[in-house]
RNA sequence: GGGGCAUUAGCUCAGUUGGAUAGAGCACUGGUCUCCGGAACCAGAGGUCACAGGUUCGAAUCCUGUAUGUCCCA
């Protein structure tokens, strides 16, 4: 979507100085404060080509700017020529535009016809749904949403952990201590508790060791007890985890776990073989990456035993060949930064010219104020519905204090505390670890989602007393000129932008920063002016602000995944 | 030992990709309400942008080295 404002700058700038508008474009910034305009270029690229001090390039240009449309003003400053926007056509436009689209404002069509496939949140089989899972889970499904808003076919995967050693340690901590038959009834909690006691068992008799490899085996040739019980291991999982995407409202195109892959494995190691990618090194088959300064990429061990390497790559060339897709995201956890650079770089030596698409949208980690880490072998797991429960109990009473008669309670309790955390995880950017405090995740007060909710739910409940007809029509503009209301529009204005960089930067955070400052903007307008005022054509025109408010505010908390509830 | 990522206010984080006086929230102190939702708003205090060099008109941002934290690799 373009912003015609910026057009508007950029055409004129290129047409006095014959660069290109797009290298305009790229040059415009906003200075640091609103005194000084609203959109500046720096002159200091211009010096070299022109051969002239910027502060007098700058003078120059400012004469030849043609204003009394879109801009208003141009002044120059020093170096710096900038721009000052038409109040009456900024708001005009921007207003129009979003009464207009409603919840459509802010999508655009770059990706019509185009597939992302986006693999996240991927929990474990027979372990439980973790916090360390709820990075990956709610800032893949919010790509999904910002991705999906530009146009984009999106898939999102998820690739359950569903093979591997662990299900045949399982099985037989199940024989040596189970009651009966394995049944679907069992609980994650159960099964954890087996898998902590196998593993302490194994580490005194290491013996059960090759028991348990046995069972693999049995496993993966298809043995009919064995896999028998890892289905019914697999059934049990899913009502745990369904109930966790209910509870987040969280949904996936396509569920494919590693089991999926199981047999389209020798396909892909033949291929390696073929284009002579593999050497021998020490019994095991693998890809040299020296030259790239990596450890090899281990196609094949020497024991046989399954790789998640050679797994994945089968995933990549099974989903390349069913999706065509555009972008492949791979939501997961920095400490695999490793492996899909090594798995990238054995695309690129297997001649895959799609490699570019493939991307590792990596994420910090959550760390623990009080130093406990997960360790699900040693049975310390924070899991994360209790921490979903514990954050809608601490809204409930916070609701039952201040708003005690509102109807709906309990829905509205679990919009807000499950919120809470989701908007916590979005919050700050994804490269960074988070610092999970409760006193801090649950602190409704200040930058948070609680605080977002609120505002959209506080101009819901203005919008509610307005009698007229909504949005409202043959709104004189002209009214909203105090500051107040204009650096409100001005951010309203920059909601589609945000997307737009939110998707190429596989950054969340970029519309969870940008619902912030539109709450900080709206709440001071809000303390400033009465919405419902005396004068009828006053209060249309900041009802359609305010509309307008409500509906961006409603739109980018969908994107982040999150409710946006009408009172709270 | 090798490599990745990080380091900005007491704490948690922004910083528009190299630009103008480095900004928010929490916590702290003080203030705002006869009025549409106080989960709000305003103000104050709080900084050697880890450290040292380098690149240039200009560096929190880029390059090199060092330190600290964290993760990965046999």
């Amino acid at each position: 979507m373009i912003n015609p404002f910026v057009e508007e700058i950029a055409l004129q700038v290129s047409h006095a100085t014959n660069m290109p508008a797009d290298e305009v474009r790229a040059l415009l910034e906003t200075p640091p404060r609103p005194e000084m305009g609203d959109r500046a270029l720096p002159c200091f690229a211009l010096a070299k080509t022109l051969r002239k001090a910027p502060h007098l390039i700058a003078r120059e240009l400012a004469a030849q700017m043609a204003t009394g449309g879109r801009i208003s003003e141009v002044r120059p400053t020093g170096p710096y020529l900038n721009f000052f926007l038409s109040k009456t056509h900024l708001i005009a436009e921007t207003l129009w535009a979003i009464l207009d689209q409603g919840a459509e404002y802010g999508r655009g069509d770059e990706g019509v016809g185009k597939t992302v496939v986006i693999d996240f949140s991927h929990p474990n089989i027979a372990k439980p749904f973790g916090i360390h899972h709820l990075r990956s889970t709610v800032i893949g499904n919010a790509l999904r949403n910002i991705y999906r808003a530009l146009g984009y076919k999106v898939v999102g995967v998820n690739h359950l952990g569903d093979w591997g050693a662990q299900f045949a340690k399982l099985i037989l901590a199940w024989n040596y201590w189970g009651e009966g038959e394995l049944t679907a009834d069992i609980t994650i909690q159960k099964l954890l508790e087996l898998y902590v006691r196998i593993h302490e068992e194994i580490e005194d008799k290491p013996e059960l060791e090759r028991e348990a490899r046995a069972w693999f085996r049995r496993l993966e040739a298809g043995d009919e007890e064995a896999v028998r019980m890892w289905r019914v291991c697999v059934e049990a999982s899913f009502k745990e985890f369904d109930r966790v995407y209910k509870m987040l409202d969280i949904g996936f195109e396509s569920i494919a776990g590693e089991s999926f892959y199981q047999d389209k494995m020798p396909a892909v190691l033949a291929q390696l073989r073929e284009q002579g990618l593999l050497t021998q090194s020490e019994g095991a088959s693998i890809v040299d990456l020296e030259a790239w300064d990596m450890p090899p990429f281990i196609a094949l061990r020497s024991d046989d035993a399954t790789l998640y390497g050679t797994r994945d790559l089968a995933a990549l060339m099974y989903r390349w060949k069913t999706y065509r897709f555009e972008k492949l995201l791979y939501v997961v956890d920095v400490a695999q930064s490793l492996h899909f650079r090594q798995l990238f770089q054995v695309l690129e030596l297997m001649k895959c010219d799609w490699r570019e698409k493939c991307v590792h949208v990596q994420f910090g980690r959550l760390r623990f104020k009080d130093g406990g880490g997960a360790s699900t072998r040693r049975g310390n797991v924070i899991f994360l519905e209790d921490v979903l429960h514990r954050a809608i109990e601490l809204t409930r009473q916070i609701m039952a204090d201040k708003n005690p008669d509102l109807p709906n309670r309990e829905q509205i309790a679990r919009d807000v505390g499950i919120g809470a955390i989701i908007f916590a995880d979005l919050d700050s950017k994804r490269v960074r670890d988070i610092a999970f405090d409760w006193d801090e995740v649950l602190n409704f007060n200040g930058e948070t989602g609680p605080y977002v909710q609120y505002t959209h739910a506080r101009y819901c409940s203005v919008l509610r007393r307005y009698a007229g007809p909504l949005p409202p029509r043959d709104v004189n503009f002209e009214l909203l000129n105090e500051t107040e209301a204009v650096e409100v529009v001005k951010c309203l204005a920059r909601f589609p932008d945000q997307i737009q960089k939110a998707a190429d930067e596989y950054e969340p955070a970029a519309i969870t920063a940008l619902m912030v400052e539109l709450c900080v903007v709206a709440n001071r307008f809000y303390n400033a002016h009465q919405v419902l005022s005396g004068r009828a054509d006053l209060t249309a025109a900041r009802v359609a602000l305010v509309y307008a408010i409500k509906t961006v505010l409603a739109s980018g908390l969908a994107l982040l995944g999150m409710k946006a509830p009408e009172q709270m």
